[in-house]
DNA sequence: AAGCATGCGGACCGACGGTCCGCTTCACGA
DNA sequence: TCGTGAAGCGGACCGTCGGTCCGCATGCTT
């Protein structure tokens, strides 16, 4: 374990630049508008930095939505109930459902970005297996008679920036997480509904 | 309405053996194995032959799924029950869940390259909005308490390609499509378990 | 101040999806 | 059978993209 030396000042803002840049292409045109030419060159930097940093176009999108991720991951780890351990499975999943749908609520584009361009490593890609291994494990708690796994992909599957921005009508931007969380519920209650909260 | 001339023989032959030269590519290299060059090259015509046919990537790999699923989809429309018209919403759903799951395990790779093709059109397809219009009345009927549009997109958004290759371990084929029954079982049932056949 | 790892930029590459237009091939009527 | 016009064909061509590479600048450290 040697002493690592400080990352160097210029590279931190350039890391930055570009996420900023990123974001701003992401805002203002599609999915498909934010090419890394593009990315570079409204960050006001070179090509080969955005790769440096980033390792390629996946990487870059991976890195921004993990920054949008973040918080809602550590209350999940650490904070208290119910999003944190200690809830019984049920609310800690309508809970944690309710997180996740905000965030991709707020991040439609880039999540369909990041996922044409993760393709088929998706399913390799550290943050899916976190959310992963977390919906498993409260299935398996609340639902052991049916395959925990599969279902925690298939509520995963249902967070695509497409389907999101098909099916949010622009009065009520919360539909589709509402019926994400009815879902679960009704995938949870093995005898007769139980409302889904306020 | 003006009699059409019969199409060309040489039309036919090439649409043929552009859409067999596809299926190969499918089949000996990944999905992202087969450019519309490498089509064209194996199909023994021009790239532009390829275009004219099928008006764009997309367009080619949804005519070689349509292909695929048109029985499927004639016997959900006029066959009988309990796949088509008649049985109880419940059968008629595990009925063609399974049919759906045995196409899309036979096609995964296909199914990745088309959905990787299509991006945010999707829900536009016409294959797709009729797989979602089918599965979204039988669940109209079976839960009219929950939301059954989203439900039908999320049970559709759980045939991906790499989805299915991920989880179908060697030795059990059917995993995936067993799992996607008991889930929609799981969906319909609103007062506890019934099985989810032999 | 000097030395050196680190980071930088942007020219460069191969591959891809898609277009275009001059030429060929086929179906049909005479 | 043959002439003709339309339908189809091929493949050169284009712009763009993701990704690489290397000579040069920057900013830490001593």
């Amino acid at each position: 374990m040697a002493q690592q030396r400080a990352e160097r000042a210029d590279a931190t803002r350039n890391r930055r630049a570009v996420l900023d840049a990123t974001e701003r292409l992401l805002a203002e045109g599609g999915g498909d508008h934010v090419s890394l030419d593009r990315v570079a060159a409204l960050a006001g930097v070179g090509k080969g930095t955005v790769f440096r940093r980033f390792g390629n176009r996946a990487g870059l999108l991976q890195a921004l939505l993990e920054e949008r991720s973040r918080e809602l991951r550590d209350a999940v780890e650490n904070g208290p109930p119910p999003l944190g351990p200690g809830a019984p499975p049920r609310e800690r999943m309508l809970a944690f459902l309710d997180g996740l749908g905000a965030i991709a609520e707020g991040n439609a584009v880039l999540l369909s970005a990041h996922d044409q361009a993760c393709a088929q490593d998706r399913y390799d890609d550290p943050s899916y297996r976190f959310w992963h291994r977390h919906l498993g494990t409260l299935f398996a708690e609340g639902r052991p008679d049916l395959d925990a796994g599969f279902l925690a992909h298939a509520l995963l599957a249902v967070f695509d920036g497409d389907l999101i921005r098909h099916m949010t009508p622009p009065g009520d931007p919360r539909r589709f997480t509402r019926s994400v969380r009815q879902m679960a519920a009704a995938l949870l209650d093995r005898d007769g509904p139980q409302g889904t909260g306020p």
